[in-house]
DNA sequence: CTGAAAGCGCTTACAG
DNA sequence: CTGAAAGCGCTTACAG
């Protein structure tokens, strides 16, 4: 049913080795030859098989992907940027998510290093990973990790968080703000926001979740604004605050972490610093097949800037005393 | 670097055969030798090739999924369930987003042609794709389209869309509702919308998107409810009518279709026909499957009921007069 | 119970 | 410019 190298070859007379130069447009063909392999291929839609190249080659130019199956939407755009990125490289994108229940990942593991990918990419926490990686080191297949720490010797694309926390602060800060909580749950983040919170003179308080940055903002009627870890907490925190009586951003103002649909409807306008998700997961592509492709590239970790978006949970107040 | 049957064989002086029986349990192979084998293969972590196997069985099994690329959220949950169920059957799942723009659609289908996949799901416009679908069929590739209308001679898993729009004016109708605004924007709902109000002496309204419902909505006062074409649709009529002065669900009652997040939020809590997208993901990987590894079986056609969630949006209203 | 051979679809030297 | 051969990693008959 589907035509291979060897049949073209056959109807035409000619050797499987030279319908495979002619199609490949290596020189030294006769032009004649190269013409008639041509047409005979597109008639019969002939596609070249990557099984008998792979074979060949060890190179299936496939690349894996692996991310956490619970979080249901934060990492869509990185594995969309992925997978356009991959297709316009001419690779396949092999998808598995993973579960909690290490057997699940296992699994997983297994299912790539079968299907030869040549390289993986990781969307999930090292510490669940790191005792799989030597698998793929021994094979000399490239790990790059992307939007998650790396472990020890492999390289991360990520937001480059400790810049976005000092410029949600730092746009605090421009809005008048003096007194302003943080969040701690991602450290870097919050080295961001203490660095910020430094240069501008700025007194910078800690959270641990969202539960205990309401209460502190509820407690404390110093603080006018919230840095928040995520969309998601940003707006948990502005729905509790309005419950309590607090107008956003008239009384508090609160910045999120993220980008996305959800803080751009209307009923939110949520004011964020947006993570570049299309680009982490094409930076990542371009690093592995970087990799892939040519063994003496020594591969250096990328921190992607993450962008403003004013919208209107953000207000100026006029600071009293300075 | 990468052990094959081949060196598990000359470490242990036996043939590749032996060692290939040995590895797949199949039976008649000396106990002891069994032994050796999977103990020397287990110490190099040998791990089968699937290119080597794919020449052989001609089944790579590799699975392609093409999703469309602009709707960010949507299909997300489906293809987490279709790729949960390629794992578990040890299959690869392959994805291609394809973005609005023929050439980019004609790269993609030649690259899942060229990676050799058994077999295609397809959550795409099926006139975008359909000049594609004989280069699978003439290759004996079973296609199946996932949450999407199929090409003639093509079986579809999708939702139960009629069951759905029946479902959401039947729940208005137990509530009170007798003069209800639905949506023309995906027919088969529309119809199903149709045969519940005319079993339930309902009367039903049409309208054409978001912004027409809206008119309609505030320009008649005998709309008391609306059956919105999707969450975000739902979402956007909410947010106009209270603007406009109306209170949801005490004047007007809207229910939304589709289910995930957006409308779990505490500010939204809105009450929806949820579609099952893990099952339509797995779904339609199961109906795949069967065909590859099943040449006798005859695909059919699936509807999977979606499910009312029950939350605020929708009030029970007495009906003035009867 | 085990080995030698052939072959899956390709490509890469090599010979002519 | 072209063909014959060898080989990539496996599995499937077949012979012994």
């Amino acid at each position: 049913m589907t035509v291979t190298l060897k049949k073209l070859a056959a109807e035409l007379n000619v050797s499987p080795a030279t319908v495979s130069l002619a199609l490949r447009g290596v020189p030294g063909i006769a032009p004649g030859t190269v013409t008639r392999v041509k047409e005979l291929a597109r008639k019969y839609d002939y596609v070249q098989s990557n099984i008998g190249r792979a074979l060949q080659s060890r190179h299936t130019r496939l690349i894996g992907y692996l991310l956490p199956g619970i979080t249901r939407t934060f990492f869509n755009e990185i594995l969309q940027g992925a997978g356009e990125e991959t297709a316009s490289r001419n690779y396949g994108l092999l998808v598995g998510w993973v579960n909690p229940g290490d057997e699940h990942l296992e699994h997983q593991i297994n299912l790539l290093l079968e299907k030869d990918i040549d390289g993986l990419i990781i969307s999930e926490k090292y510490h669940l990973i790191d005792r799989y990686l030597p698998r793929f080191k021994n094979r000399g297949k490239p790990v790059v990790f992307c939007s998650n720490k790396a472990s020890e010797g492999y390289v991360e694309i990520i937001t480059d968080n400790f810049y976005g926390g000092y410029l949600a602060v730092e746009t605090l800060f421009k809005h008048g703000h003096r007194k302003i909580l943080g969040s701690v749950e991602l450290e870097e983040r919050f080295r961001g926001n203490a660095a910020a919170a430094e240069h501008f003179g700025v007194e910078l308080g800690k959270s641990l979740s969202a539960e205990d940055a309401l209460k502190k903002l509820l407690a404390d009627n110093q603080y006018t604004a919230m840095a928040a870890y995520s969309d998601d907490q940003a707006l948990d925190i502005i729905y509790g605050l309005r419950r309590n009586g607090r107008r956003v951003p008239e009384d508090v103002s609160v910045i999120g972490f993220n980008g996305g649909a959800l803080g751009e409807r209307p009923e939110f306008q949520l004011t964020t610093i947006e993570q570049q998700r299309l680009d982490l997961g094409r930076c990542a592509v371009k690093s592995l097949i970087e990799q892939i492709e040519n063994p003496d590239y020594v591969p250096v970790n990328q921190y992607l800037k993450p962008e403003l978006k004013m919208r209107k949970t953000v207000a100026t107040i006029t600071t009293g005393g300075a």
